[in-house]
DNA sequence: TATAAAGCCTAACGTAACTGTAGGTTCAAG
DNA sequence: CTTGAACCTACAGTTACGTTAGGCTTTATA
């Protein structure tokens, strides 16, 4: 004589911390269906279908969609399959692992720059921002022009320099802003280009100078529109046109690149 | 004169990789409203509107929904606040972080006994996942019986040990199923439960023993049904009912604990 | 024993951030 | 002039529930 006992829906959500709506849920859609008490029409739960909860949790922590679990728990093979499926849910799981990691690193280096700036021009910091969310396709782009160890010299960068190149980058957009219009050939404007060259340049050796000079050929074959999808400049047009006005003629000025 | 270039809604796509479907949709929330051909309908983007929209993915990449980043859009003093809620963004970047992390090695450690164990219980398996699921709660609950470094202890253990120890159990739990309901005093069970016993306390030293020797108080007083919740046992109330008599009875012969 | 409170029921709508589809208009090229 | 690509609106569907609303049942208390 077996006296089977029942749990109330309350009973169980309290066991599980599975909520009662989420139960109704899960009777609705076929997932975990219990018996029902014929007269009040209340659901009646049993240890096996406590069980059944117990594997559907797991599961759903696992990452599984609740189709997929009816689905494993209706099989009975259940194995060779299983395996598979938990290695794919894995592979998911890591690239989400590391958006997240690059989203923290984000957030950390805006507010950095934040603090050290105070009031700063959004669309700059969302220009960094953005930056580091594409830089994996970056990447291949650039290596789609330079050889890969030169652009892993340009990303290989510590903490401090970074946080050095968004400051001095940050700057130079605020001058930019402030003296677009005026006379390229205005020492300021020559200053603010020499600066800008200076700061960014001393982070890299000149072992890495020389090795992107010689590598540096048909430049004008580059797909511009390409970059322009993964890295937005923090630029309007106009700003951007005059500072390429500026930009040619600091270089022809300074006969950069022919010595 | 300004000429104003706009840019047709399948442009702004290509530009930004944000569907056609998904532009229509955050004209639709008036999150990002382009002006329209009055003649066709046809939306078209302005260069103000790619900022815009820039921004919207970066802001979405940081974490904040889509309704947060209207808000913010519409502030002009976007600092102070700004920096709070992305220290809050970052908090819940990191929760999730440590879930998928927990995910990541339950799905490793059920591979593992998969490949260890071929056919194996779901029953077992799902036992073991959910009790890595609740670690964090089981530790508060046993840390309301014993010390926090008795606790520690219990935990702390290699990637090696735990597998030895899944293996262990798992071994366990299908002895036990294959013996419920004989004798508590046949050779086999006494002999089962031993072994258990052994292989388990032999990740612990002596020192630990004797720790946890002298905090085993009032275990009377023991909340089984917070337990329960956070770690579900693979076995039916039968078989539980069965082993505690077996474990009862095998203390009882061994003297174990009097010496 | 009456009644209140707690617990349970179904049914329907709401959520976030989209995706998909149907049926129709506009634009660009040959 | 036609054809295909690009665009339009409008509606439905997705996941895994949460949140009511309105009405039974069961349990505890006066």
């Amino acid at each position: 004589m077996e006296k089977k006992k029942f749990y109330s829906i309350g009973e169980i959500a309290d066991k599980t911390g599975v909520s009662i709506r989420t139960l109704h849920y899960y009777d609705d859609i076929g997932l975990l269906t219990p018996a029902k008490d014929e007269s009040s029409g209340h659901r009646k739960y049993s240890e096996d279908d406590i069980m059944k909860l117990q594997k559907i949790i797991s599961y759903k922590f696992i990452g599984f969609s609740l189709e997929q679990i009816k689905e494993i728990l209706s099989e009975q093979k259940f194995n060779m399959n299983l395996v598979d499926s938990l290695m794919m849910q894995k592979k998911l799981f890591e690239k989400e692992k590391k958006r997240i990691e690059t989203s923290i690193s984000a957030i950390d280096r805006a507010i950095k720059i934040i603090h050290e700036h105070g009031e700063i021009d959004s669309v700059v910091l969302m220009s960094l921002i953005r930056s580091m969310q594409t830089e994996d396709k970056q990447r291949e782009w650039l290596e789609s022009y330079f050889d890969k160890d030169v652009v892993d010299m340009i990303y290989v960068q510590t903490e401090g320099e970074m946080q050095k190149l968004d400051n001095v980058f940050i700057d130079f957009t605020k001058r930019v802003k402030e003296l677009v219009g005026s006379p390229v050939d205005s020492p300021e404007v020559i200053n603010l280009i020499e600066e800008y060259m200076k700061s960014t340049l001393s982070l890299f050796d000149d072992n890495f100078m020389e090795t992107l000079a010689t590598q540096t050929g048909n430049l004008d074959e580059i797909n511009y529109d390409e970059l322009e999808k993964l890295a937005p400049t923090p630029f309007s047009k106009e700003e951007e046109e005059w500072l390429n006005k500026a930009m040619e003629y600091y270089i022809e000025q300074s006969n950069f690149g022919e010595n």
